[in-house]
DNA sequence: ATGTCC
């Protein structure tokens, strides 16, 4: 069986492209993503994750899939409850709730900004803890832990880190729906507790921004997005509470596998029916630590705002330095879809892959009605960044992409240059950067990762998602 | 992604 190219941007595997498949695998992307793809054998993974039992539709990769643990990181999966679909962790990852928020500026990048780009980015990152391990800046204790997983944002609000208004401009309004705090263990949440306020290693960033181009003139002026104004970008997640989480319910989930007669073709793939007790007990663990992560995001914003208002002597108010929207993009959520004409209600796993609702969609904040839900792609580093707004397409469950996407290993891209060389390279192009570690530097040179234009170009073209605007970095505070 | 192996 050879996958079929069924126009522009699908790709599609059919039943038996591995054994076992129980719907066919859809491959958003053109020819050289998808080459890449093949290459990586992310593509097998699309086909093995379309083995889980009440898997509908199809079992989808965006156009920046790459290999990941199981699921490919670029992956959405729908599993139906009443068709003995299964829940796996893998399908969400290990950084539970990682996800990205824009924040505004009315800061035109001027004669005024300009010279202070060095001061901001020192200023930002002497506020901003990051790397692996490390405390945050608003370490709690393991007890207050349960407040953080229950209140996501308003936890940080209630700690005077945010205004009001910025739950109301976070995903599922500041807070997941249904978070059980006594699903995670006591390692999960005292791994936590000191590392709230902080941003993580690897691809996770801050960035101060500049608007480059506007794509839709409409949906930038109901975002308050004009070409030429600094923003701030916020990539992070939910630090080493997820990640604990996901190791936890992965060991139980695999152990329980032997007991319910599910056959998957990768380990990896460990998943339990939805009505089985134990998936109740990973989505309240996957919620509780999704709050976290977006209580992370509120307490960096807080962190990027005060840095902003110390350097410019003017209030983050008088800034203009809202919130345009916070999207995670791993994440599992029982939502209603259409299939095959008749509306269900489904469990889409997705994991590197972001929710898009369309225009009218009740869950958006009011302004956002008319354009539908802001997404936020954050490109690799030193390249372009995108806001995009999602189209509800009834071919990927309302989901489009969410980066870049990497496309070399980090032991490759540590091969090719230093991360002193890769500092000096990306400040020739005008780009300052503040690190933690050189080695982790070198690991996420832009070469390492595919092109974010090429990626949100083909989930427009494919109907995912709308280009609104791009976003070049001029100042980087990396993990 | 991650106290990069309890």
């Amino acid at each position: 069986m050879e996958p079929r190219r069924i126009d522009d941007y699908v790709w599609e595997l059919p039943v038996g492209f591995v054994d076992g498949m129980n719907v066919p695998g859809h491959v958003f992307a053109g020819e050289a993503l998808f080459r890449k793809a093949v290459q990586d054998r992310a593509v097998e993974q699309v086909a093995n994750v379309a083995t889980l039992p009440g898997i509908v539709g199809a079992s989808l990769a965006m156009p920046d899939i790459h290999w990941g643990y199981g699921f490919p990181i670029g992956g959405v999966a729908a599993t139906d409850p009443a068709a003995h679909g299964v829940i796996s962790p893998g399908g969400v990852g290990f950084d539970i709730g990682c996800g990205v928020r824009l924040v505004r500026t009315s800061l035109p990048w001027t004669a005024e900004v300009r010279p202070k780009i060095g001061e901001l980015v020192d200023t930002v990152a002497r506020r901003v803890p990051r790397g692996v391990g490390g405390k945050g800046r608003l370490p709690i204790r393991p007890s207050e832990v349960d407040d953080v997983c229950r209140d996501g944002v308003r936890f940080a609000l209630s700690r005077g880190a945010g205004w009001e208004e910025d739950a109301e401009y976070t995903e599922d309004r500041g807070a997941l729906p249904d978070p059980r705090p006594s699903e995670l263990s006591d390692r999960a949440k005292e791994r936590g507790a000191p590392q709230l306020g902080s941003l993580g290693a690897g691809n996770h960033f801050l960035e101060i921004q500049v608007v480059d181009q506007i794509r839709d003139k409409r949906a930038a002026e109901v975002m308050d997005i004009h070409e030429g104004n600094v923003c701030v970008m916020v990539h992070s997640g939910s630090r080493g509470i997820g990640h604990q989480a996901c190791t936890d319910h992965v060991k139980k989930i695999d152990g329980l596998m032997r007991g319910l007669d599910i056959d998957v073709p990768d380990r990896q793939l460990a998943c339990v029916p939805l009505e089985h007790p134990a998936a109740e007990s990973y989505l309240g663990a996957m919620d509780a630590a999704g709050n976290f992560a977006k209580a992370n995001r509120q307490v960096l914003t807080h962190a990027a705002r005060e840095a902003f208002a110390a350097v410019f002597k003017r209030t983050a108010g008088e800034l203009g330095m809202s919130v345009v929207y916070d999207i995670s993009h791993n994440l599992a959520k029982m939502e209603r879809h259409d299939i095959d004409g008749k509306e269900r209600l489904v469990c889409v796993h997705r994991k590197g892959a972001t929710r898009a609702l369309g225009p009218g969609h009740t869950e958006l904040p009011d302004p956002y009605d008319e354009i539908g839900q802001p997404v936020v792609v954050p490109g690799s580093m030193g390249s372009a960044s995108y806001l995009l707004v999602g189209r509800a397409s009834s071919r990927s469950f309302a989901s489009t992409c969410h980066g870049a996407g990497r496309a070399m290993s980090r032991t490759q891209a540590k091969k090719r240059m230093t991360g002193e060389e890769l500092k000096r390279q990306l400040e020739d192009q005008g780009i300052l950067v503040a690190r933690s570690k050189w080695k982790l530097l070198a690991e996420e040179a832009p070469y390492a990762y595919k092109d974010s234009t090429e990626v949100v170009d083909t989930c427009e073209g494919a109907g995912l998602s709308k280009v609104v605007a791009r976003l070049r970095p001029v100042g980087v505070i990396k993990g």
